[in-house]
DNA sequence: GGCGTATGCTTACGGCGTAAGTAGAGCACG
DNA sequence: CGTGCTCTACTTACGCCGTAAGCATACGCC
């Protein structure tokens, strides 16, 4: 057929993401994938191997949207810039967290640990012995993707089937107890006012307040 | 045919967990798991009404394994008992963290949430205001889920494919430049040795210092 | 004995990722 | 100009998935 207009891998992965974005990871399949660009799913395999693939190549995107703080930050600015770049590029594209849990994706590229790369240097920074270093990597890693992932799916309460009479939470709320689970039952009334990005920035605090305590020579390195 | 041995719920979740223990979340199908238990895949629709059904309760049975510390412990130590009881359960049953991360399962049962009641309840007796129960709770919790979720899957690094010549983690290792990735490279040395639970309890102290600090009255409530 | 009901089986549908084979357009070369 | 290679896209097919619909069987109770 036509040669007029070639696809690339970058028009796939342009779309990949327009999809995912639109219908969520489970709905982004290589029919439908192929259909939104007009052509038939085998024909993807022509500019890509896999369908991990697809997803290596829009997760490598997004690391590459997060901004590399200046080195010259001390070390735990340094650790908010990159959480609070990391959580926002995720949150754009809520796919990609559940994609990389899932292990669905796994980008190894170099833009994509360049990030990483610069998170363990700050820690590393903080005057951290090694093996500490990977457990507050992973500590920061952690409150960047629970937050995204807990707050989209997860067990917050958001996804409760919507019938008539009033929002999820409430619906919910009235079939729990509150003689039975009390401090939760109380919790839930905070939840439609919820701000993600400003709840995951106050968490991020109380955590980086902990690293700073937990850091060998204190804020100064 | 028989009826001497019935199938009923609870067996059907016994499998499920076995099922999902050998095979993950994905090798988790209704096909399969009637398979194990000897019987047709529509006949587990006579005792659970949809493979949501399973999921949530097997995540029930795992929220019911996590120990509720003694009300009378200081907060702090509550915090900190509940939090590795649930890594602990969740970690026994990988999959677990896997369905709720991706919303397959959604427990909303008395059971599954008096954990997290639990916890919500030491956050306020830390004298919390109401929004910040709310995300110290999805602090301590991506705490746990995000260490899980990371180590199994996430883009930690362990699923790498092992081809002859060294741990997958030296191929890995070997792939990247340290010049350009010297704080990651650095760090990837200390990945064969760790143990996932001490990690995890490191980077729950440092948050849990961090959330005494940030708490209103300090540590005494 | 006979019947209602609970339990299990069979078949079928529309989805999925992708292996395998095929048609046709564009280009390089004689 | 013709010839043939290569690259792209299409078609078909396989074995999975969850589950809707309908059918057969065997038990408990009268």
């Amino acid at each position: 057929m036509a040669r007029r207009d070639p696809l690339n891998r970058e028009k796939i992965l342009d779309a990949a993401l327009a999809l995912a974005a639109e219908e969520g990871l489970d709905g982004l399949s290589m029919r439908k994938l192929a259909k939104s660009l007009g052509i038939e799913a085998m024909s993807l395999y022509n500019h890509v191997s896999n369908k991990a693939d697809i997803l290596d190549g829009i997760a490598e995107r997004v690391f590459g949207e997060i901004d590399c703080p200046d080195p010259a930050l001390p070390w735990p600015d340094r650790v908010r810039a990159l959480a609070l770049s990391m959580y926002r590029a995720f949150s754009r594209h809520p796919v990609i967290p559940l994609a990389l849990a899932t292990d669905q994706a796994n980008p190894t590229s170099e833009t994509a640990l360049r990030p990483i790369d610069a998170l363990v240097g700050a820690l590393f920074e903080a005057g951290f012995p090694d093996d500490d270093v990977r457990r507050m990597l992973t500590a920061v890693n952690s409150a960047i993707f629970g937050s995204l992932l807990l707050s989209t799916g997860g067990f917050t309460v958001d996804d409760f089937p919507a019938e008539a009479g009033g929002t999820q939470v409430d619906l919910f709320a009235r079939r729990i107890d509150p003689a039975r689970l009390p401090h939760f039952s109380r919790l839930l009334t905070t939840l439609p006012a919820a701000d993600p990005q400003a709840d995951f920035e106050r968490a991020l605090d109380v955590l980086i307040t902990g690293l700073i305590a937990a850091a060998p020579g204190g804020a100064s390195g």
